[in-house]
DNA sequence: GGTTAGGTTTGG
């Protein structure tokens, strides 16, 4: 955890301590106590110069006041900040700042004890894995605590506001990017373009000599955030360039993901507004930001096009003065023969043993000119992306087959280079995971797979490839409206906040409801639950159960209703009733008639709705008629029937 | 502080 700044909203920090850190008070504090979810907070009131140790340690040390305990005798204790935190610290840290640590030692003082100040010393150091947040700039000497001015609060430019000659400050959705490469000055060079809901595109040269202070973009679609670039125009469109003091922080744009933000400076403002403007950015950039399709895998390459490559190195050799060869796998299996660039095996760097069993899934990248400085100084077993890789096809002159090549041309055009993604990276993670899914010794059986007519019949086609493929038709419902919308991922869609528009382009896997009349369901508002509304056949079923209980005659022909009875002729037997309802006593015509019916089949209740206006299903209790199952409908009228 | 590059692919 680096060192952090906060800012400071009436005495309390406004980004949140992570929720398991409990506030220690300096009376409490005891050496050889467990301090892991603890942190101490309070006010600089000394810091003397930096310097090293005499092992060339940087040291810096501060004296903190409890701002709690201004009361209290002992109230302030000595700060020992270790390392590249003392340096960071030295940098930031003024009388009068608030200061918390996280993850400190706490160590009995060997010297005499200064008045007023605690008998043990805090250390702090990134070994320790201790966590610095500084809180609030004060200009001035020592001040109550509450009153501190605020951190500099930076001032952010959209990108149709910029104006030639000036310096500011900016977000952006990079929309293209050359990772860092060797440029023919003294510096690594990047250019990143970016856009903004503006919708105006800015292209930005940055040179730094140190190449981990250039943004770690790692895929179109990441998000930005420049400080200090300064503006100009060239060729009649604004052209961002670093200048004195550029720093950047990456983000990843998928929405959902965290917002952590990559950087190599140790020191950076990052608020809550922050957070709030990426997530912003990043759900502005799901619908107006097309990036590029799901990345390729080995298993999906044709020939004759360019692609980006995210795969493990595991072998690596120097091949000319202008070329160099990587060796390098991503689990899955090329489709057609590749070429394997011929060099002697003293020359080849990388687990032999490895390298054998992988003979059919690694592939050779042959790299040339501006990236070879780069190749040379990668390690054996990092995970890289290749940005623009070529696959040429070529039929050597001897061979009667063809095979595949992979050129990394020289030059930088189209993003063309080399980018080493550290482990934590969520492609890397996923990568890693399939890797260790493979099974090498079923790849090693895999040489007669390998073979692909020249003609390009496929001999072996992979689930993915039939996936890709698949992906690849054309779809055959074309939406005519919204055309302005591009399409968005529905991995995307899942992780953003309604209410939003997109479009999509999807394979349709299946559909509900599969029948037409299974679009209206049935809905119990006690229970809240669904269910299908039965069809016919379900009907049927109901009313062979209910018929199973004989009609009971002590409910027959009372004050409000007339009952018939019989029996069928055939087989079954089955006893029929049927209550004419009265109205004002006297029956009415059979047009007006609504009559409740126990033991009748579908076919003959169909009949009777024909006849009489309305038809109540029902069956006899002990003292009293009732509706049969409420997935039954209760009332039919005509075609028409209620459920309840 | 200045230089580098200033997006638009394919030779090996």
């Amino acid at each position: 955890m680096p060192v952090q700044l906060l800012k400071i909203i009436k005495g309390q920090s406004e980004a949140p301590l992570p929720s398991h850190l409990q506030k220690e008070s300096l009376q409490h504090l005891q050496e050889g106590c467990d301090h892991t979810n603890k942190y101490i907070q309070g006010v600089v009131t000394l810091s003397y110069p930096l310097t090293k140790l005499r092992d060339g340690t940087d040291f810096f040390k501060i004296v903190l006041q409890d701002s709690d305990s201004l009361c209290s005798q002992i109230n302030s204790i000595n700060v020992f900040i270790y390392g590249k935190m003392a340096e960071d610290c030295a940098k930031i840290i003024r009388r009068g700042v608030i200061f918390i640590a996280a993850g400190f030692k706490v160590t009995k003082l060997p010297t005499a004890i200064e008045d007023g100040r605690h008998g043990c010393h805090l250390e702090v150091s990134e070994e320790a894995g201790s966590a610095i947040y500084v809180c609030g700039y004060s200009t001035g000497f020592f001040c109550c605590f509450g009153c501190f001015s605020v951190a500099p609060k930076y001032v952010y430019t959209p990108l149709n506001h910029l104006k030639d000659g000036t310096i500011v400050n900016l977000y952006g959705v990079v929309k293209f990017f050359k990772p860092p490469y060797v440029s023919k000055g003294t510096d690594y060079c990047s250019v990143v373009t970016l856009v903004d809901p503006s919708n105006v595109k800015l292209t930005c040269t940055l040179f730094s000599g140190n190449v981990d202070s250039l943004p770690k973009i790692y895929k179109v679609g990441d998000i930005v955030r420049f400080h200090r670039i300064k503006i100009r125009e060239y060729n009649g469109q604004m052209q961002g360039i670093t200048s004195a003091g550029f720093a950047s922080l990456t983000f990843d744009g998928t929405v959902g993901a965290p917002v952590v933000p990559r950087t190599s400076s140790k020191v950076y403002t990052f608020m809550d507004e922050e957070q709030k403007t990426i997530e912003e950015l990043r759900i502005w950039a799901a619908s107006n930001i097309s990036i590029s399709g799901p990345a390729a895998k080995l298993s999906g390459v044709q020939p004759m096009l360019f692609f980006d490559l995210t795969c493990q190195l595991v072998g690596k050799a120097k091949v000319d003065g202008s070329s160099f060869l990587l060796k390098v796998w991503d689990g899955t299996k090329c489709p057609y023969p590749t070429w394997k660039v011929p060099v002697e095996t003293k020359d080849l760097e990388g687990e032999k043993v490895f390298l054998h069993q992988l003979r059919n899934l690694a592939v050779d990248i042959l790299v040339y000119d501006n990236h070879v400085q780069l190749a040379e100084s990668l390690k054996i077993g990092s995970f890289l992306r290749i940005y623009s890789i070529h696959t040429k096809q070529a039929s050597a002159d001897n061979e009667d087959a063809s095979h595949i090549e992979f050129h990394l041309h020289g030059g930088t055009c189209y993003g063309r280079g080399i980018r080493v993604l550290p482990e934590s990276n969520p492609d890397v993670k996923e990568l890693k995971v399939f890797l260790e899914s493979v099974d090498l010794a079923d790849s090693q059986n895999m040489e007669s797979m390998c073979s692909m007519d020249i003609d390009g019949t496929f001999g072996s086609v992979t689930d993915l490839e039939l996936h890709l493929q698949r992906c690849q038709q054309l779809s055959v419902t074309v939406l005519t409206d919204h055309q302005d919308l591009s399409n968005t991922e529905l991995k995307t869609i899942a992780n953003s906040t309604a209410p939003q528009q997109y479009r999509i382009r999807a394979k349709l896997r299946t559909y509900k409801p599969q029948k037409l009349h299974q679009s209206v369901k049935l809905h119990c508002s006690k229970c809240n639950s669904l269910q299908e509304v039965p069809d016919g056949n379900d009907f049927d079923v109901i009313l062979h159960g209910s018929a199973r209980t004989a009609p009971n005659p002590e409910l027959h022909n009372t004050s409000w209703y007339e009952s018939v009875m019989w029996t069928t002729q055939d087989q079954k037997q089955r006893e029929i009733a049927i209550h004419f309802v009265k109205h004002d006593e006297m029956l009415q015509q059979p047009e007006d008639t609504l009559l409740m019916i126990e033991g009748g089949t579908l076919k003959e209740i169909w009949k009777l709705t024909k006849r009489f206006k309305c038809v109540i299903p029902v069956r006899s209790t002990e003292d009293d008629l009732e509706l049969l199952d409420l997935s039954a409908p209760f009332l039919l009228q005509g075609n028409v029937k209620y459920y309840g």
